[in-house]
DNA sequence: ACCCTCACCTGCACGC
DNA sequence: TGCGTGCAGGTGAGGG
């Protein structure tokens, strides 16, 4: 579900709540949740660990630990974690558990069962395979315009395909992909050898531009001791976008009709007119 | 090396 | 009310 502005909103949820508080014991419930990793090792590892901090690479959540390891989680379409006190029931599809205290535990909830986590050693972090090949963090320097015109010049597939390969933009999925793009006014049948350069600089603004949106509405939520045992990614606030899951109704600009298409199995919604080249 | 299709799951909204 | 269908914000494995 959540894609890289909803995923930055629940850390820095995470970071309020969890920096200087400890692990004081970790069960894996679905083991698939880690397949690297058996239950029993996956409570090993993090069992009486210290969160250091809370980061995001791409849509991956990283939480550095005091023994030199990191848990990497992965949302995917359904992952949630919530902050529960000791008096309050594990949700259902409860797939892991990390008890803090007495008093709380940090539960992931997964009904989609998509979701992953990972332990890794911190040292080498960055370059476990799931990381290593994202492309650079669009908020960052490395995200210029020269990167995306060289990524999407030489690609034969649609640029609205492209825009979701997290090797060549990171963070970006099915709803920031329509919605940078009407932005951009690119047609999102277009391959990428035929977008032109000022469409492609229009779409690393963009890019940029529908994510920061999204962050801004995200800025005042607080998850603190008033909404405790709230689900952390309902913090993300709800945002009206402005062509996604909008078939059939006015385009913003010209007033035509949005209209929706599939694109390898995934909803694209885009304005025909606006949205022409 | 690239690209596409499928698979992984549950739940919800919809039409009959 | 119940059942079938299609849809949901993600990605990897496997095949061409």
């Amino acid at each position: 579900m959540p894609e890289l502005p909803e995923v930055e909103i629940v850390v820095r949820c995470l970071n309020r709540l969890l920096p200087g508080r400890t692990i004081a014991s970790a069960e894996l419930r679905r083991p698939r949740l880690a397949p690297d990793i058996t239950p029993r090792s996956f409570a090993t590892r993090l069992r009486n660990s210290r969160i250091l901090s809370v980061q995001r690479r791409g849509k991956f959540i990283l939480f550095d630990l005091d023994n030199h390891r990191t848990l990497i989680t992965h949302l995917r379409m359904s992952g949630r974690f919530m902050l529960l006190d000791h008096d309050q029931e594990d949700p259902k599809f409860a797939h892991a558990v990390f008890n803090l205290d007495d008093e709380e535990r940090l539960v992931f909830r997964d009904q989609r069962h998509f979701g992953l986590m990972k332990v890794v050693d911190s040292k080498n972090l960055f370059e476990t395979k799931d990381l290593a090949k994202l492309a650079p963090e669009p908020f960052s320097d490395g995200f210029s315009i020269q990167y995306l015109t060289d990524v999407v010049k030489v690609s034969k597939r649609n640029i609205k395909q492209l825009l979701l390969d997290q090797t060549k933009v990171c963070g970006v999925g099915n709803i920031y992909a329509s919605e940078a793009m009407f932005i951009a006014g690119v047609n999102p049948r277009k391959f990428g050898y035929a977008v032109s350069r000022p469409k492609i600089a229009g779409l690393r603004d963009s890019i940029r531009q529908v994510m920061d949106e999204t962050l801004q509405l995200g800025k005042d939520i607080e998850i603190n001791r008033e909404n405790i045992g709230a689900d952390i990614y309902g913090a993300a606030p709800d945002v009206d976008w402005h062509v996604y899951g909008r078939e059939g109704k006015p385009c913003q600009r010209c007033g035509k009709p949005i209209v929706r298409i599939v694109q390898s199995g995934r909803s694209t919604y885009f304005c025909r007119t606006c949205q022409r080249k």
